[in-house]
DNA sequence: CACAACTTTTGACCTATATCAAATAATCAT
DNA sequence: ATGATTATTTGATATAGGTCAAAAGTTGTG
């Protein structure tokens, strides 16, 4: 049955970090809830408290905010990633950040008080998100790196590198707000060789 | 007695996110030792694992890599936070980055595998690195979104906010890598106004 | 305290990327 | 399909910040 085997990949995901106890298991299994977005939809509005987490099982969600109205993409999830806004979910408070779905979206989601509860209860749920954290970590600071000394052009590279399974099916103008470019620019990147 | 009032500085700072248990505390007081760097002293060379963390209790601490022979740094670390080169001290391999004394300083370190054996035996510290790592996360979303959309005057800014309590004690070339800007720009953004 | 070795400032010039504007191209809803 | 939106490309021009070079200021050490 499918929503099993779409259990199944997030338990793998776990396990690569934490051994995964049967009844763990169980818990996470009645906590986690299949969800879907059509392509476009809006997941969170910023003036939300951001109180679910999302585990994706197919297509990709976007992190973005608004400056000077325009909107400037944060980061990109796609399979076997969580996405969320996450000083909003950490601490239950308003952030600046939307979260929308440019495909078509499967995923798990599971509510902030109920990983509260694991992490309550299962010490290696602590370890887990201890350890993820520590890889999300060194993208952050590839990025940074990424950010400050390179070319547009080297950027862009980079970016296709980072998100190798999915950067084609990102809209060039969310990349290049990704980037820190403008749209014209990448345009241009692109039209080379 | 100096020892006891900085050891009381670290549980402090670990008590704004975990209980201390008395034993914890003790097993903690065990493993902590006391170090002192020399302005201009390496703290980290690039080609060595890095296999201990410091809890600064006096003066600054940078962590910068290579890039074409220059020194570019990555972040800078003043009392009450903790430096080591993150993926390194993690995952036991070797990384790029070098930490030295900015100023003469003085710290506290802990092994790595002092560190794990707390890490297998007090579940809380499991929640203590969770919850600390969130807050630095924070620092790097910030500051990715300010090295995108905002000019070097702006990043300056900042920079000066972020780094309130120390950024006038650092050297102005270290502070225009860190914002991904030349000497030349910093120094012409401070000579205004 | 004086010389060497850095660090910061100043100046002249250049280049990557932004801005503004308009033309195509792709996508979507009826 | 067809017109309306929305996304991308292309062109002309402007500018923030880079590069190179040299002067001035600061710091440390015998």
């Amino acid at each position: 049955m499918k929503n099993i085997e779409i259990t199944e990949s997030i338990f793998e995901h776990f396990e690569t970090f934490i051994p995964l106890s049967e009844n763990l298991k169980s818990e996470l299994e009645k906590r986690l809830k299949h969800i879907v977005f059509k392509k476009g939809e809006t997941v969170l509005n910023a003036n939300q408290i951001c109180t679910e987490s999302y585990f994706i099982n197919k297509g990709i969600l976007r992190t973005y905010f608004l400056k000077d109205g325009k909107e400037i993409s944060e980061y990109f999830c796609g399979i076997d990633e969580w996405v969320n806004s996450p000083k909003s979910f950490m601490q239950r408070k308003k952030d600046i950040y939307y979260i929308d779905a440019i495909e078509n979206t499967e995923a798990y989601l599971i509510n902030v008080n109920d990983l509260v509860y694991l992490f309550d209860n299962f010490p290696e749920m602590e370890r887990y998100a201890r350890l993820s954290m520590g890889s999300v970590f060194g993208h952050l600071m590839e990025r940074i790196t990424s950010m400050r000394f390179t070319s547009a052009k080297e950027r862009y590279n980079h970016f296709q590198k980072t998100y190798s399974a999915i950067y084609h099916r990102i809209p060039l103008g969310m990349v290049a707000s990704y980037l820190g470019i403008t749209q014209e620019t990448l345009s241009r990147i692109r039209a080379e060789k």
